[in-house]
DNA sequence: CTGAAAGCGCTTACAG
DNA sequence: CTGAAAGCGCTTACAG
């Protein structure tokens, strides 16, 4: 704080009120003279007053503050943050803005407890988690949190037996949607990248998707047809090269993000196939690049900004003591021309 | 605050001692026996036990706590924040927790002091402020948090007369080193998209390193070459079509952002020209999706980690009492396809 | 090395 | 509608 700035005493002073008389207009309170409230309102706009935040909060045992955690899995090296996250940043700030809250920022998860301590130390009534790196190492922070009663809202699929409460997308359905799709055009041997089994649910949402959807075209599962990669393009490229390198034969491939799908392109022009020549391609999640690659990649949109929006909605219930239903958005599918058929409905 | 959550009284009398003891134990005081101080610190951790922030921060006057604020161009509507600041977010997160401080984000801009309100209640200890709308209409309130003796440090070039202290980038240097690479393949007539005049000295900085440019390889400046646009795709798509409409010949193109050269290539590309072959294309930020787009952009990269970590060293130094100088980073020329060089340097 | 005490700047019952 | 007063949970001079 500046040193010597002004205090409610200086305002109630100059106003020739009481302190307590101030507070009370500046918060609003019905029990104030119209009069004596503009008066006090003009002289604190004068003196350039504002409440001190740290004597209000100690006072109400309140922090009016959201802390948005992320999980990212790439937290340790040149952190690129998971560019859909960064998507939802700014929705966040201005759901909370629009509710009077402020929005602390972490990625950091140097201590274990670290998740708590942000409630338990009055820094924010509430948190919003995005993404974890593991879901077997990121389960027990859950439930550290819910025994500590801590207000939560996750950002990620309906878990049976989880606790606390999310908002998600319906990743089943987007997968099915986006493989259906695939063999609607024709494509019969897909494969699915991003298999990770455990430890990330929402992958494996994904995952029931695509085989849901083959079952639905009738099509047959196959093993060598689905194989694991982590969310990085890094990883999309190495199952690639892995299905080329072993001969299997493809000529769709869903992969379970953008990120993933991206790499896989690459990964497929480097090795002399035409994209959605000889293989259609569709990703999930619409970041930013998904519309900036060439062929522009088909994916599953999940509407950012309604999420944010609802996660914080959510989460100032929780706080305010109501309860809340966790909740799947609809995906979209979003077709563009990595997978060769004709645009439904572009961007 | 969780409610009946354990104070500093509790952990004193679980220990036997005074509360000041806790305390002092907590804060890492040398004036504790250190078996007094792992007796506390076990006991603490035992009952989970947090210091209350709010109290610590009022007594203290400190809030550890830095405000990033972005003041984006595009806040209203569909907000999508300018990709280059959400690169910085990671670093500046990270680098302020080493320091052991906290980020607040805020996108807002409702009222005309919100950015000294941060200082004022107490909220934050300093400001980071990252991007302008408009020059014109920042500008003031750069001075008025030089009045109110606030500690900010800016994102941007080293402006004479300006207020408070920067961190930016050549952005004069970056914009010759851009220019001058056209030059040396051949390029003779190379528009400017992205002429703001004072409204964007970044901008500007740029238009002067392309007028270096021209001079040192002995080209000359031609107003027609030399269009108007915002950071944003669809004005380089105006600014290009504008060109094209024109009948302005053109065989290199230097845009003050990525995101205008994207748009430029799109329309470029639309109006039936190629890339590289007709018109050689550098834009500048790099932002993630230049490496995506067909042909890959060539374009003048700024460190967005060096530079988070700069903008949170100098503030905190600031915070700090000591004192501090503006710093302009070196930017550093990333070739990719767009301009039809041989790849010095590939990322 | 430790304790008793003051005080940071608010909010809000309580009394009028 | 307004005021006097208590107290939120810490940190830190002061005294020992």
């Amino acid at each position: 704080m500046k040193q010597g700035a002004v205090t409610s005493f200086d305002i109630a002073q100059a106003a020739g009120v009481s302190q307590a008389t101030v507070s009370r207009a500046l918060r609003g309170s019905s029990r104030v003279r119209p009069e004596t409230r503009e008066r006090i309102l003009k002289i604190a706009r004068e003196m350039n007053y504002y409440v001190n935040r740290s004597a209000a909060n100690l006072r109400t045992q309140r922090s009016s503050t959201i802390a948005l955690l992320l999980f990212d899995e790439s937290t340790d090296h040149e952190s690129e943050i998971n560019p859909f996250f960064l998507n939802m940043l700014g929705s966040i700030t201005t759901a909370a803005a629009n509710l009077g809250y402020e929005v602390l920022v972490s990625f950091q998860q140097r201590s274990d407890d670290w998740h708590i301590q942000y409630e338990f130390s009055n820094r924010a009534d509430g948190l919003l988690i995005l993404g974890y790196g593991d879901y077997v190492t990121y389960r027990p922070k859950l439930e550290a949190l819910a025994e500590a009663k801590a207000n939560f809202i996750i950002w990620g699929p309906i878990i049976e037996d989880q606790p606390g409460h999310s908002v998600g997308c319906d990743n089943e359905l987007g997968a099915f949607e986006a493989v259906t799709h695939l063999a609607g055009i024709g494509r019969r041997r897909i494969a699915f990248v991003g298999n990770a089994s455990q430890h990330s649910p929402e992958f494996h949402a994904r995952l029931l998707g695509y085989r849901r959807a083959l079952g639905h075209a009738g099509l047959a599962e196959r093993d060598e047809l689905c194989v694991g990669a982590d969310n990085t393009e890094e990883s999309g490229i190495a199952a690639v090269e892995g299905l080329l390198g072993a001969g299997v034969e493809f000529d769709g491939l869903f992969a379970a993000s953008d990120q993933i799908a991206i790499g896989a392109m690459r990964a497929l022009q480097a090795g002399g196939l035409a994209i959605p020549r000889d293989v259609s391609v569709v990703g999930f999640d619409d970041i930013p690049r998904a519309a900036s690659v060439t062929p522009a990649l088909t994916t599953v949109q999940q509407n950012t900004r309604t999420a944010g929006k609802l996660l914080v909605t959510n989460l100032v219930k929780l706080i305010e003591g109501e309860t809340v239903e966790s909740t799947q958005m609809p995906p979209k599918l979003i077709v563009r021309k990595s997978c060769g058929a004709p645009p439904a409905r572009n961007t």
